[in-house]
DNA sequence: CGGATTTCAGACATACTGATATGA
DNA sequence: CTCATATCAGTACGTCTGAAATCC
């Protein structure tokens, strides 16, 4: 998936599979926001993380992986990533020598409402056929899955 | 994603966006099909080539990708695995000595039939929050979204 | 010749595992 | 001793690209 194939041959059996359209549906958005951002030097974990630590304030790598839900391993090189173009500081922690406190830069703030505009406008194509109200359905519905399949 | 992040401490700015929401559902289902079809010794493209062998009938590989969205490269793999189990068989086309053409065996029709069971009941799963309406709702919504990305 | 088919080899991103060094 | 942290190496999977061999 997903190539040239042509939808209206898809055989009746799978177009009905709300599972089939989710994972089509899903792709197409990582797709989206994956080309938008990497069009201003950025990726969703950026984002994930810049918006965590305006939240949060300067917290350790595990605490942000924890609120991000990167993974441990892979948040050093977000960290790295953002680190090398200036958004956020890595600095021992004093009171625990084993942490990282990760804070944000000024450039880093800026960077992060560049980001929220263009989150907002990217949302916005995702949603693009549907109108208000079944937007808010759509996210609501949505919402009530992820929690019923992220409790353990 | 996703292991034991904290939902409860996920930054507002990121619970707020649909497009995050939807790739975690997508990829809780994703999940849950690969399990579910695993402990019958099956994946989710199998499933797509045979739904699509049993509505259009024996057709070249090229054509089941069309129909299925599964890359002409990777279509190779998916039917020498229906092949090894015997599920499809693989007969050189006398009219056209360039193609293969992919027939369900009375085995493949077998476990076609297990798959649509248990694809029924893993679409159930998923969908387990939602009542009657709300899954028309969703799946209504999702099918507009697809239609709306899917053209070019 | 241009175009389609099957196949292989591999790039790339993402989720995830495991192990190590260090320190609370 | 245990537990947590930061880091690195590497697995597994899915999407996707490119090219070769063959045939229309």
């Amino acid at each position: 998936m997903t190539h040239e194939m042509d939808e209206q041959a898809t055989p009746e059996a799978l177009r009905a599979l709300p599972s089939r359209t989710l994972s089509l549906v899903a792709m197409y958005s990582d797709r989206l926001f994956n080309e938008g951002l990497g069009a201003v030097d950025a990726r969703r974990w950026h984002y994930a993380a810049l918006a965590a630590l305006r939240e949060a304030g300067p917290v350790s790598q595990a605490e942000l992986s924890r609120r991000t839900g990167i993974y441990r391993s892979d948040m050093v090189a977000v960290v790295n990533e953002l680190e090398e173009r200036g958004h956020v500081e890595r600095a021992p922690d004093p009171a625990d020598r084993r942490r990282n406190v990760i804070s944000m830069t000024a450039s880093g703030r800026r960077h992060l409402e560049r980001l929220d505009k263009l989150i907002e406008s990217l949302q916005d194509d995702l949603l693009a056929p549907l109108t208000g109200p079944e937007r808010e359905q759509f996210s609501a519905l949505l919402a009530r899955l992820l929690a019923h399949h992220s409790r353990r």
